[in-house]
RNA sequence: CGGGAUGUAGCGCAGCUUGGUAGCGCGCCUGCUUUGGGAGCAGGAUGCCGUCAGUUCGAAUCUGGCCAUCCCGACCA
């Protein structure tokens, strides 16, 4: 590419859309621009990023024996009716894009495509004998993203790899989901990323195992824990580690006491001059599943530790079936605006017990009964502290079944930076922050079971397929990696990934020999099959310098003074290293550089 | 959707408080000079001041509605 002749655009000042470092580089090195909310163009430089990224992507899909397919990103209605999450893809909280066509029928843009593949696997596969099967594709995905963010980093289109597995059974999905656990490192480590394989929730997809791929930067929206012997890593909505020990009570006998003002367990602790640890902590949520049944959830945590919404949302997920639902829609900390729908009289909040009755449920407006939860950290405290169930009043010294009823226990407390590791006391869990690329799914036969696909066994019966799932945010994994990989001048693209690898600067362009020797250099390197660009536009040198490190070109050569001794400067971006090299030799020292980069 | 902010030239911003012919820097065009880290001088072009309504003799400026974008929360590759 000459870059006289290409639309070339670079920024000099920060566009003020922009929040993060990787954005502000790709809008003002030309590589996108923003056309809506969450919608890019992806301009010739980032196309090429792209490209250099789906095609490790699918080297490493391709060498697991997975197939590279096409789907339709137009979908029918029926098909998300058949598996049951058009409703709950559709309305409210709903990501996906869904409209009506002239002839009156219901489609959508894919956010996903586990329906049309299970469409697909539910026509062509009948037997055991083709089985396994793992089909995967690269293309453009439509979510109507709640807050689109950061550039690539949340579009409401984007670029994403996909992949389906199907199986006769459990063993052989573990099998494939290992395996491409494997190939996803891979597909990162060759992208030249710093990353980390971390224990995952696996959220509205459904299903069981899951592991998430974190470009670690700053800039992540999510927070990864781990410990630093590398045996455990989590995303800190799934976390499970062992809380901190509690301070053994100081009371010993149940008492109600006066505690004005203490609605918070900060107050509470100041008042009692107690332990949060000695406290139980009542914290009331408002649960609505998808038949549209509301219910009350009290859930009981010891008053140092926090609920995980996303474990607790799980948990009642699980307990559906109990409300005739097929699964939950939303879980709220009711405000006092959602409360007074349901509330007989006002609640003491701040002061609830854990055995509050039903009875301050307004009857026939959510279910009658309480669900009463209660975490581990809770279940173990004796003579603990907790809600009188009116104002201003706590009691001391209560315990489980004398007092209250010790209801179900699960697991919701939020894991936190410094305590223990369950797989190793001695290990503390430490964090950081993650950019999701990848996640990794099995799926099991939701899907199959739905949509009646299904396969006939050795045995001659008939059973659902077993599946797994596998992504890859293609567009948001480029973006980390200039997240993770930049400087005060511009990007430095990973060697693999860049959009070329080569940059010719002529610091004069009416300097007949400095074009020629640049003119040579280009033509052959570019024969040779290193992919280089040449500036030969009429501008200062200083322009050019800036605008290749803007870029982030990981070579650049400059035909300057140095030619006068058959020399050209060569200079590495990632170290601002500079070095004068023979014209001769310059093709061999890049490309034994190229190789040692990408390995 | 809740909370916060912003919309003025391609980009970054000032002007608005106190209404009176729309400005700065960068970029762009022309010419001359310059030519190794975002050049200098001279000349030039570019605006429905987000949009609709209201107040007013007069609105970028005051008032109201709407739209769009960004940031913080719930969603996710």
């Amino acid at each position: 590419m000459r870059l006289s002749q290409s639309l070339f655009v670079t920024l000099r000042e920060e566009p003020a859309e922009a929040e993060i470092p990787s954005h502000k580089l790709l809008l003002r090195a030309g590589y996108i621009r923003r056309i809506g909310s969450g919608l890019y163009a992806y301009l010739p430089l980032m196309w090429r990023v792209l490209n250099k990224v789906r095609r490790i992507v699918q080297e490493e899909m391709d060498a697991t024996g997975a197939q590279e397919c096409l789907l339709p990103q137009l979908q029918p209605a029926e098909l998300w009716q058949q598996s049951g999450r058009w409703d709950t893809y559709t309305k409210s909280e709903g990501i996906m894009f869904a409209f009506t066509d002239r002839q009156q029928r219901e489609v959508a843009l894919g956010p996903t495509h586990e329906e049309v593949i299970t469409a697909v696997a539910r026509d062509m596969i009948r037997s055991y004998r083709q089985l396994p099967q793992n089909l995967y594709q690269i293309q453009s995905k439509f979510r109507d993203e709640i807050r689109p963010r950061f550039g690539l980093m949340r579009g409401r289109e984007f670029i994403m790899k996909d992949a389906y597995s199907f199986h006769a059974n459990e063993e052989s999905l573990k099998e494939t989901y290992q395996e491409m656990a494997v190939a996803y490192s891979n597909m990162l480590r060759r992208c030249g990323l710093k990353f980390r394989a971390v224990d995952a929730d696996s959220g509205a997809i459904g299903g069981s195992g899951s592991q998430e791929f974190m470009v670690l930067a700053d800039a992540g929206e999510d927070d990864v824990l781990y410990t630093a012997d590398g045996q455990y890593a989590a995303n800190a909505e799934k976390a499970v580690s062992l809380p901190a020990d509690a301070v053994a009570s100081i009371f010993t006998s149940r008492e109600e006491v006066a505690t004005p003002a203490s609605d918070t367990i900060e107050k509470l602790t100041a008042v009692l001059k107690c332990a949060a640890s000695s406290i139980v902590k009542n914290v009331l949520y408002q649960a609505t599943y998808d038949n549209g049944t509301t219910v009350i959830v009290l859930v009981s945590i010891r008053g140092d530790q926090k609920v995980n919404e996303v474990k607790l949302t799980n948990e009642l997920s699980k307990r559906a079936a109990d409300y005739q639902a097929k699964t939950i829609i939303g879980l709220v900390v009711p405000d006092s605006e959602a409360m007074s729908k349901w509330v007989a009289q006002p609640l003491p909040l701040g002061y609830i017990s854990p055995g509050i009755g039903d009875d301050c449920v307004k009857p026939g407006t959510v279910t009658a009964k309480i669900l009463r939860l209660v975490d581990h950290t809770a279940a173990s405290l004796t003579n603990f502290v907790t809600g009188a169930d009116r104002p201003g009043h706590h009691i001391t010294g209560a315990n489980w079944n004398t007092d209250y009823p010790l209801p179900v226990q699960v697991d919701v407390r939020t894991a936190l930076v410094g305590d223990r590791a369950i797989h190793d006391p001695s290990q503390t869990i430490e964090t950081a922050r993650g950019i999701e690329v990848g996640h990794i799914f099995q799926l099991g036969t939701k899907y199959s079971e739905a949509m009646g696909a299904t396969f006939t066994t050795e045995q001659g019966t008939e059973q659902p397929l077993v599946m797994g799932c596998y992504g890859v945010g293609v567009s948001r994994l480029a973006q980390a990696a200039v997240e993770q990989s930049y400087d005060k001048d511009g990007i430095i693209w990973p060697v693999a990934i860049a959009p070329y690898q080569v940059i010719i600067c002529v610091p004069n362009v009416t300097d007949a020999a400095q074009m020629a020797a640049a003119e040579q250099l280009y033509q052959e390197l570019n024969a040779a099959g290193i992919e280089t660009i040449l500036d030969d536009r009429d501008e200062r040198a200083g322009v050019k310098f800036k605008d290749a490190d803007l870029i982030g070109i990981p070579y650049r050569i400059v035909t300057g003074r140095s030619l006068q001794s058959g020399q050209v400067e060569v200079v590495t971006r990632s170290t601002k290293q500079s070095q004068e090299i023979p014209v001769p030799e310059v093709q061999g020292v890049i490309r034994s550089w190229i190789a040692a980069s990408i390995g």
